[in-house]
DNA sequence: TCCCCGAAATCGCCGAACTG
DNA sequence: CAGTTCGGCGATTTCGGGGA
């Protein structure tokens, strides 16, 4: 028992697990409360250590039990991509991995001390990935070498895509399902639901973006963009175009493409183009062969020079986030997108599209004709519009509500329907009303013949009168 | 503007879940 | 139970941006 008593508080202190620990008894007014209050807080901390220690030895049975043995956080990654096939991976794969789980090592050392693959529960890594939710990674510090100096700096970015959070998530995941039996785990901790996937944001260029883009004097960045507006090649696909790729006797460009070891035969749509460079043609190997020495020696001046280019165009080419990297909206790619929904604009049938831009499935092939569907679906609506006429008199406002007053109507007497029928069929163009009867299944007889018909300078009284009187059939 | 890293998007494969 | 759809997952390319 260590109670103190000073200026009118009592105060507890003892030591459990070699630490010292001390601190106000609140609301006790006699040593017997304090006293009373200290062996609380003491069970406490002893039921907490025979939890840690119940599940200690849990995990050292079940360590026992299922063959494995206690992992060390720090060597975990390094024995997951170990295994195969994850072993084969490029370097660059491996390397993303390694760089993931690394953050998430520090995570766990730094928020909860925890060392070994074994400690860690769901809530762990649950909270981890709360953290890197809204705040982004953990470690921000970003290192590399460059001519045998090394260049240190800390990375902005606050905020990782959903994308980039559910790669994470699944590297963390897949170190400890691949470490399942080494580390005689039963459960992964990170078994839980994902983020959901933020919407495509790439867009496509329009006919005045088009008309700048080819017209323009960059003779460096217009022929890739020219080509890739013509054929919807990648841009790896091409800068690597070669002549012996280009049949101009037929009129086709067959090309085995880079990211997917595919073959892919488009027409040579821009014949006249095509002829001019190769007649001016530096190379007897490549069609571009300057961008292609960019491309192999410094991948990413491409998209500087690109993104530059669009720029003095007055194009926008990134748009702006939260605390995350900028979003890249047009760039290279969006001319794939761009000719995929020309296409599909001109009726060419998706199966074609499809085949041309190499996909084996069409589901790819539509996300890239979404564009379009937007499109058609905003231009099909324009051609929805409301009579001219105006309704307001007789408190139908609009076709919409129309439409529900006739729904209710339905089952009621014919001639009630036949009368609302008519006050419409007055007051709007015959299609507008076949549609709205069509859609209500209704079907529909106007009183053409009838006499005094209400239209929009009767007044209030007068239509009452009108609608009373009304002959039915 | 080059060179590099890390972030983000794209894509194919495969098995589970769903349908008729 | 065969055919189809869907989601998980791994692989690959492309893009943004820091620093020199």
């Amino acid at each position: 028992m260590g109670i103190e008593y000073k200026n009118g508080t009592y105060y507890y202190r003892f030591m459990i697990r070699g630490k010292m620990l001390r601190g106000t008894c609140t609301n006790c007014r006699t040593r017997r409360q304090a006293e009373a209050y200290e062996q609380r807080i003491k069970k406490e901390h002893v039921e907490e250590k025979v939890q840690i220690d119940k599940v200690k030895y849990l995990e050292k049975r079940l360590v026992e039990v299922q063959g494995g043995s206690i992992i060390p956080l720090s060597r975990a990654i390094d024995m997951a991509l170990e295994k195969p096939p994850l072993s084969g991976s490029t370097p660059k794969v491996l390397a993303q991995h390694r760089h993931f789980f690394h953050d998430f090592v520090a995570y766990m050392s730094d928020t909860y001390q925890i060392t070994t693959l074994q400690q860690v529960r769901k809530k762990h890594a649950e909270a981890y990935m709360e953290y890197v939710r809204t705040n982004g990674r953990y470690l921000h510090t970003v290192s590399y070498n460059r001519g045998g100096k090394t260049i240190t700096y800390s990375s902005r970015v606050k905020h990782l895509s959903s994308m980039t959070q559910n790669k994470i998530h699944m590297t963390c995941k897949l170190v400890f399902s691949k470490l399942q039996e080494d580390g005689g785990l039963t459960k992964n901790p990170f078994d839980f639901t994902r983020m959901q996937l933020d919407k495509e944001n790439r867009e496509i260029f329009d006919s005045e973006e088009i008309q700048a883009i080819l017209s323009g004097s960059d003779d460096f960045v217009v022929p890739i963009m020219r080509i890739a507006l013509y054929t919807g090649l990648r841009l790896g696909d091409v800068v690597s175009l070669k002549w012996e790729n280009v049949d101009f006797k037929n009129g086709f460009i067959t090309k085995k493409m880079e990211k997917t070891d595919k073959t892919v035969v488009v027409p040579v749509l821009d014949y006249d183009y095509m002829q001019s460079l190769y007649a001016a043609r530096q190379s007897d190997e490549y069609v571009l062969p300057q961008q292609m020495k960019m491309y192999t020696a410094n991948q990413s001046g491409i998209s500087y020079r690109v993104k530059k280019y669009l720029k003095s165009l007055g194009i926008q080419t990134t748009r702006q986030t939260a605390h995350g990297r900028n979003q890249s909206i047009k760039d290279v790619h969006s001319c794939r997108h761009t000719f995929a929904t020309i296409c599909a604009e001109r009726g060419i049938p998706l199966s074609v599209v499809q085949n041309a831009l190499g996909h084996s499935s069409q589901i790819v092939t539509e996300i890239y004709t979404a564009h379009l569907k937007k499109k058609t679906l905003a231009e099909e609506f324009k051609k929805f519009k409301l009579s001219d006429q105006k309704m307001t008199r007789h408190g139908l406002p609009n076709i919409f509500k129309m439409c529900v007053c006739l729904l209710k109507l339905k089952d009621l007497p014919r001639r009630n329907v036949q009368k609302v029928a008519y006050i419409i069929s007055e007051n709007l163009s015959k299609e507008d009303m076949e549609t709205v009867f069509k859609v209500c299944g209704i079907s529909y007889t106007p009183y053409s013949e009838h006499q005094n018909i209400p239209d929009a300078n009767t007044s209030e009284e007068d239509f009452d009168d009108f609608m009373l009187e009304m002959p039915y059939e």
